[in-house]
RNA sequence: GCUUGCGUGGUGUAGUGGCCCAUCAUUUCGGGUUUUCAUCCCGGCGACCCGGGUUCGAAUCCCGGCGCGAGCACCA
């Protein structure tokens, strides 16, 4: 008898139906903010598969929307950087919607020639009743030719304005899912976009643009949110109109992490120029940009979204778990520091190495530390008081006479500095912002290291100060 | 309301009929290493939503219930 082995699997589960393909995937943001938390999901998954499997990563700005969620431009540039931070790699393909509207302009047409699409001017309201009563809206029957004659008409400046008219996909009114009931394809923008100026006046909806962009870059695997499960039901509607077979898709839950409450780009966005936050970096913010300056590593993002995989829950996650991965990269690097909190004076009396090094990594060759003390050192005002070993240097008693170079007892080991200069420690926790202000031990470690303070946490040196990473 | 999806320890996750008195990680607790309340190592606590059914056998299949999420936009 044959037995099975348990095994557990490891990484992100295979990609359904990939035969001997290489996966083609995508990433579709809407350029209208930078990246945040919430999109690494996104990139870190098909970027995975992508880079395990040999595929591609398309970096598709699905930017059609110029009113509600108008594209921000340095978006464009910011969003490609942050992919490849974030990936490892740079994507394969970066398509732009935007610069892409003829072909969708010749897709629109053909569904209205093949007339699987129509031309329908029924306000919102009109068509809500249609929708939710399963009956056929007047413009469903139209010929072919008013059909085309119309979509000139949505073309033309001179003629249907935004909300007189919009395209509709042909479906059945009587599907049982409300939501794929002959649903809208394009409509009338006239606000200008920020790229392509007011070339264009009818621009493609999400389901639309997408399902044709999909289908011309080649697509093989859509791996999305699943609050977006009728749109993949909208489209293969569509697909089956055009005679097209729709790519495999998978879909992951949502996900809360509690720390970060509800932000949107757009609040963002109006917070940043209320002033409220400093910018889109502000380490309160749940920004990719903000995580990366607060010392979260690509890696540590990766591992995390590799870790919770792809199932369709709806999961609350604590930052402790991004913490705790971030902390297996940082860790083996971050050279040891003294930051003395609350900082008081302690004169050192008696016999003691005046000068010598300390140990920067335990585990590692790191250039040691160097310290030289003239009267005194600083201790954090907590620590004061009582009995103390100064950490790699001497026993005091609470005056601080020094009473022994070796460990003698048991007495609590703190952390000192000798000299130093007054700094500060940002932590953001939440939305609150707390800043401490301290003496950091003199160093060398240009801006932008991650270092650990001693007894405190992680922390990255910044131009100004100290910028909590974890502790 | 209609549609659609999900329910394994505190939090995540593996598991597609017998390996499962259930995997791994994290959190927490205890211990060890360490001249840091960090890192590292060892150990403990702790779970298959409920009720039926199918089956020799169910976390795994079926039905019902309950709970939670999402869609029903001229946003993405």
């Amino acid at each position: 008898m044959e037995r099975k082995v348990q095994t557990r699997r490891e990484g992100l589960p295979e990609l359904p139906n990939l035969d001997d393909r290489k996966p083609v995937l995508r990433f579709a943001p809407n350029p209208n903010g930078p990246l945040s938390f919430g999109h690494s999901r996104g990139l870190v998954i098909n970027g995975e598969y992508a880079k395990n499997l040999d595929g591609e990563l398309i970096l598709r700005f699905d930017d059609t929307d110029t009113t509600v969620k108008p594209p921000m431009l340095e978006a464009y540039d910011s969003i490609p950087k942050q992919q490849e931070w974030l990936c490892g790699f740079a994507a394969h393909r970066i398509v732009i919607a935007s610069e892409r509207m003829e072909h969708y302009h010749e897709y629109a047409y053909k569904m209205l020639d093949g007339q699987f699409g129509y031309v329908c001017t029924c306000s919102a309201e009109d068509f809500k009743v249609h929708r939710v009563g399963m009956t056929e809206c007047p413009c469903r029957d139209n010929s072919r030719d008013l059909n085309l004659e119309r979509w000139a008409k949505m073309n033309d400046p001179n003629e249907y304005q935004p909300g007189d008219a919009v395209l509709r996909v042909k479906t059945d009114m009587t599907l049982k899912n409300p939501a794929l009931r002959d649903w809208p394809a394009a409509r009338i923008q006239t606000n200008p976009h920020p790229r392509v100026g007011d070339r264009w006046r009818v621009w493609p909806l999400l389901d639309f643009q997408s399902a044709v962009e999909d289908y011309l870059q080649g697509v093989t695997h859509i791996i999305r949110g699943k609050d977006l499960m009728d749109s993949t039901r909208k489209q293969t509607l569509l697909y089956s109109h055009f005679g097209w077979k729709y790519p495999e898709t998978i879909y992951w839950g949502r996900v809360k992490v509690h720390e970060f409450g509800a932000f949107s780009t757009s609040q963002m966005k109006k917070d940043i120029t209320a002033g409220l936050f400093d910018g889109w970096d502000d380490p309160r913010l749940p920004t990719l940009s903000a995580l990366s300056r607060r010392g979260i590593q690509a890696s540590a993002l990766r591992s995390f979204w590799i870790e919770l995989g792809l199932t369709q829950k709806d999961i609350a996650v604590p930052l402790s778990t991004l913490y705790s991965h971030n902390t297996k990269q940082i860790d083996p690097r971050a050279p040891r520091l003294a930051f003395v909190r609350n900082a008081c004076p302690i004169i050192l009396t008696g016999d003691l190495p005046r000068s010598g090094t300390i140990q920067s990594h335990s585990d590692t060759e790191m250039l040691p530390r160097q310290y030289s003390i003239d009267e005194g050192v600083w201790i954090e005002q907590e620590d004061s008081g009582k009995p103390l070993r100064l950490k790699d240097l001497c026993d005091i008693d609470e005056n601080g006479n020094v009473e022994s170079i070796d460990r003698s007892d048991k007495r609590s080991v703190v952390h000192w500095v000798a000299g130093g200069i007054p700094s500060k420690l940002t932590i953001a926790s939440g939305q609150e912002i707390d800043i401490v202000e301290g003496i950091l031990e003199n160093n060398s470690h240009p801006v932008g290291t991650i270092v650990q303070l001693e007894r405190i946490g992680y922390a990255i040196i910044e131009d100004d100060g100290l910028l909590m990473v974890h502790d």
